[in-house]
DNA sequence: TATGAATGAGTATTCATTCAT
DNA sequence: GATGAATGAATACTCATTCAT
């Protein structure tokens, strides 16, 4: 059903879907939706969970890898760009605090939270273990990669040239955040010490 | 009129801003809405050009600059931040497909589309010229750009730490797409140093 | 509902009926009016179409009988008459193209034709098996009838001096549809004679 | 001005037919028009009283003559079909009491009434005179006959193989208005072959 | 004479939500 | 567990009409 819910979102809008084209879409009664959720903000709610735990994962699993941050942030990298990539993706770019109730809103505003402390922090370990071009500013790199990534669902069609996972390196890539080969470190290091000025 | 619903619609949403919303803030009465625009979608879509002009302005002062490709992008880059930051960003960043006619998305789309080509080309250009290292995919250095600035409507606050040139400026670094040291450090010193203050 | 809905748009003009009066009249609220038809329009095109059935019954009944011809059309003006001298006799006169989408405007106007084909067919058959005084143009000759008996719905109040029948009988009468003077004035006499008085 | 009104509501009907609309067919301004009428219904109302003097005209005309009755009538009925084939049609047969306040009403219904009066007198002259053969129910009949000629609103156009006068003397004829067998059938043998043709 | 600007009162339509069955 | 029926509250939009200029 959240499933359903996700494409119907990501085709139509939020506002532009109403329960009945929902309980359209499912085969069932209008009446029936409200036995598995209290609301319709529940259901984008439930939306934006489930494309989220597919970045915690990502998150989690980096977590657990001692691997260099480098590599632990290619991890989350893909696994975010998947989810942006999947039906889920609008729900979690798009749900818009304006549309939810206060709780739910800041429940979602904690998850979103949740995960961009996690970029910040695998962007200081890089930095910390020489894995990463040296960040200068930790919070702007992951609003910036974040942005990037979430930006994915405007533009990213799952049929296109690139596949998720392809779009996620290219963006480590572009924001100096790939692998520090030596060829490059000596080259970039002089723009990124300006920076951190 | 269009300030003030620019900023209503950043505030509350879109659906969630009703005429009736509007017309109270500006002090007039619904029907005079009316004598003005045709629609509610032509005032989303009037917020939308305004803060588009913004970065079509900078895209402009770019083509008739003859300065090197790094600070062309540099120029249209920095009015995008501004206008993301500005009361229209959210409009511009958020005006969806679905909430418009035909018409007037495909017009949305078209301008979008003239901003997207414009920093592909200052891309290329910046290859070409040496003043930015070689991005391997334009493309896709253009979305992550306009991504990472789009998303400034979600984090940004103008009472910040950062300004929006800042964080333009930071963006460029980060992108790779900010001066190559070696070959440019020299000749365009003066300029990255206004930058980075 | 339709009953009701033809009653107030008879008396008040389909246009001076909002759903509001309808809901009102039938002590439901105007959602639930939506539960039932999809438009306003749709209820004028039931209260047309549920006039029609009588006047199409009055058609069919007149295809079953091997009655002359003569006899045939008078069952079919009677039922005429008898539709527009009921409640829904407004909305077959005055449903007006200009009101309803093109749809049901071309479905109404063939649900018109139908009927005119029919008062046709029957004046030819009439003047073929001599039991109507030979019309000269059978066309004409439809358009007169239908006006007359259209035109009740102006001034025919059910509770006047005239049964519609006999309104019915009248105009066929007038209108050199009646009997055939030599051959049936002697048969049909009495009933014209009490028409008469 | 009434022309262009009086066209405008033939096409769209009245209800559809704004001031916005009116005064954009005008080349003017809304304020403008109420230089010139008082009201909306005013419009109307010109736009009724000028078909209406057409067959008024027709009237005086038939009353100043001192042909018998038959000519009279036909000279009415002649001078109505032209009014209802006119622009002015649609006004006349279709503008209803519920749109116009009660005083407007009212006065369209004297003048209806004068035309009804008018008709039902030739053709009780005409029963008297012998002009006509004789009509059981004068006032049926004149009901009908202003029922076939009103109904042209609806089926005639002037691009159309009859001409007005056609239609009105086929109208007379149908009716059994037309001469009276014996003593004129010779003299409009003629029109009459003309008509079946 | 003419008009740009403004509006009060409405009008059809939608939608999330509830509840008796 | 499922639904048909119902609804309160809104929502975008229209229109005849007025008035200061």
């Amino acid at each position: 059903m959240i499933l359903t819910a996700a494409r119907a979102f990501q085709q139509r809008g939020y506002h532009n879907t109403s329960l009945d084209d929902l309980a359209g879409l499912l085969g069932v009664t209008k009446p029936t939706l409200y036995h598995y959720v209290r609301n319709k903000e529940e259901i984008l709610f439930e939306c934006f969970r489930t494309g989220l735990d597919q970045i915690r994962t990502g998150l989690r699993e980096a977590d657990a890898s001692d691997a260099p941050a480098r590599e632990r942030l290619a991890i989350v990298v893909r696994q975010y760009a998947a989810a942006i990539a999947s039906d889920f993706g609008w729900c979690m770019v798009r749900a818009e605090d304006q549309d939810l109730s206060i709780e739910m809103s800041s429940a979602i505003k904690a998850l979103k939270s949740e995960i961009d402390q996690g970029l910040r922090r695998l962007i200081r370990a890089g930095s910390a273990d020489g894995s990463i071009a040296a960040a200068q500013d930790p919070k702007l790199a992951a609003f910036a990669l974040a942005g990037a990534l979430n930006w994915m669902g405007h533009w990213y069609r799952p049929d296109a040239a690139l596949t998720a996972d392809q779009v996620a390196d290219g963006f480590l890539e572009l924001f100096g955040l790939g692998p520090t080969p030596k060829a490059h470190r000596a080259r970039y290091n002089g723009a990124s010490k300006r920076l951190s000025q």
